[in-house]
DNA sequence: TTTTCTGCAAATGCTTTGCATGGGA
DNA sequence: TCCCATGCAAAGCATTTGCAGAAAA
C-alpha cells in the first residue's frame, strides 16, 4: 500500500501538469481514490462525494474516473457482471482478493506474476502486455458470520 | 481441450436429466459450445445459430446460456467492459490468454493455479472458491500484421 | 395435452454523451 | 475573461424479464 498523502500529491501534480482544473469535487475524489480503501465502486465514490457536495452528478464521477484512468493514475478493477471498482492507490495491474459476500477487495502479496507472464508468453507466442488476476471467496469476517447462528447476516 | 463430441453428448445427457427440452436451437448451441472455438461471445453464437435458424432471438441465446451456466456445463469468461465470452468445452475456471486486437482467446498450459490459490488463502485468511486469471496481449498473427507494412489491417 | 421454450419487445443497470450553465485560473 | 468542468437528461450496450403463442414429449 502506497502512502495516500504522497499519492494525493502526485495525482494533483499530474492534473495540474495536464492543465486540468482542480475543482472541489475533483479534490474530494482524489482524496478518496488516493486511499482506495476497499477499492470503491463508482456508486460508492458518488455517495461519499455527495456527503460534501450534494449536487454532484454521477456523470462527473465517471468523467473524472475516465480522465484519471487515461492518465494512468487510477486502475479499473473489472470482474464478472458487477460494476467496476477503482484503485488510485496502486494504479496498475496487480492481483486482487475479492469477498463474494461483502464485496471487500484487498491486495495480496504476490510477486510471481511477472515470471508467470513470461512463461505464458513463451508458451503461447503472445506478446503479453498486462494481466488480470482475481481470487474470489469469503473474507475472514464473512466466514465467521456464516458459521455462528448469532449473526444471521446472510445477504444471499 | 476436451473431445467436442464427448462434451456434446454429456451436455445432452445433462439437459435430458433435468427434463429440459432438446429444441433444434438448443442442439445447435450445444454443438457450438461443445467446441467453443476461440471462446465465442453471445453475439457470435447468435450469428451462427441464425445461419441455420433465422428466427432465433438473442433472448433464447441468453436464456440457454444461463441454463447451462447454472448446470455447470458452460463457463462464462468475463473481463473488462466488453461482453462475456463462453466456454462449454472446459466449463470451469482456468487461465485464458486474450488477444487485445482480434479478440481471440486460447487456453494456456498452466497447472500452478491450485497451489497459488492455497498460498493466497493462507496469507489473507480468505476461503478461496475460484479465481480469474487472464493474460492480455497480441497474438502471433496480430503481431505480424502490426509490423509488416504489407498488411495494414489495424482496427484501432 | 401439458408444460416448457421461443421470440418479441420492453425493462434493466451501469456507463457514456450532448449541451447549456457555472466556476477555476 | 476564457475555457474547462459540472449537472441534467437522454442515449448506449449487453443482458434480463414478461408474456402470448409455438412446439417438445
Amino acid at each position: 500500500v502506497a502512502d495516500p498523502q504522497k499519492r494525493l500529491e502526485r495525482m494533483i501534480e499530474v492534473l495540474k501538469g495536464k492543465r486540468c482544473r482542480l475543482t472541489p469535487q475533483r479534490l474530494a475524489m482524489l482524496r478518496i481514490l488516493s486511499k482506495s480503501e476497499g477499492h470503491p465502486s463508482a456508486e460508492q465514490i458518488y455517495e461519499q462525494i455527495r456527503a460534501d457536495y450534494p449536487t454532484t452528478s454521477q456523470a462527473t464521477i465517471y468523467k473524472t474516473l475516465s480522465l484519471l484512468k487515461n492518465m494512468g493514475e487510477v486502475f479499473e478493477v473489472t470482474f464478472a457482471s458487477e460494476g467496476s471498482r477503482y484503485d488510485g492507490n496502486k494504479p496498475y495491474p496487480h492481483p486482487h482478493v475479492i469477498c463474494t459476500k461483502c464485496g471487500q477487495i484487498i491486495d495480496p502479496e504476490f510477486e510471481a506474476m511477472a515470471g508467470i507472464s513470461q512463461e505464458i508468453a513463451r508458451q503461447t507466442g503472445y506478446q503479453i502486455t498486462h494481466q488480470q488476476v482475481n481470487f474470489f471467496g469469503l473474507c475472514p469476517k464473512c466466514q465467521k458470520e456464516g458459521q455462528s447462528p448469532e449473526s444471521p447476516e446472510s445477504k444471499e
